[in-house]
DNA sequence: CTGCATCCTTAATGATACTG
DNA sequence: CAGTATCATTAAGGATGCAG
């Protein structure tokens, strides 16, 4: 029970499908890979390792729809779009970064919990 | 190619895995659930409301694993077990809590977002 | 080049019943 | 109370072929 407007602890409050939403792996590395200026679809594909296109679209385009970011196709001959972060997205750079830095920072000291968990 | 030591665009370093855990909803709401201080099984399944008894247990394992907190069982009768946030666990709330301030600070630009582009 | 449609496989989650 | 085990369901992810 809270009496906050919107409470991601409460399964049906929106802002618990808006975390579930940023709070996701290839949400993380897309804005993160946004973070310095737009990409287009073949370098968001190439920064993201291991991304299968059908996933990339799936989440640019929910990114899209949330206001996170804005897709610009341009009338040229090979097709070229560009994806950039909105000034909404641009507030989730710095929350997002730092899971991306800690999962860099910490990965030794997770593997080391890892294998002493699992020789037990 | 980067010649940082861990690179979470690289699909096969250790430090994506890490990543992968960590930005999810459940991690992120256990978390944030465990800021404060230790909680039991009972009490965290409360408070992340709508997780269900299997998943929460399967995500505290990973967790435990991980080494982001620990579980403490005491031979009471009924049985009473608590989950505690670890030294690394402690330095995961400030970005998770972050991530959940943005979801429910944002939650209204984004439902008008959702809308707006719908409606097109 | 971008990306949609389709089909398929795998992973995540949920429901239920049962135990120390 | 805090699980485990099992089964069923759903969602996420991947591969391929084709189109603007």
């Amino acid at each position: 029970m809270s009496d906050r407007p919107w409470d991601v602890m409460v399964a049906t409050c929106p802002s618990r499908t808006s975390l579930a939403k940023i709070a996701n792996k290839w949400t993380a590395m897309i804005v993160i890979a946004l973070a310095e200026g737009p990409l287009r679809f073949g370098a968001l594909r190439e920064t993201v390792d291991g991304i299968s296109g059908k996933v990339l679209t799936d989440t640019l385009r929910d990114l899209e729809r949330d206001g996170i970011l804005t897709r610009t196709m341009y009338n040229e001959m090979p097709p070229r779009v560009e994806y950039e972060l909105t000034a909404l997205g641009r507030t989730l750079r710095e929350p997002l970064a730092a899971l991306g830095r800690w999962a860099e920072e910490h990965v030794e000291t997770v593997l080391r919990a890892r294998d002493e968990y699992d020789s037990r």
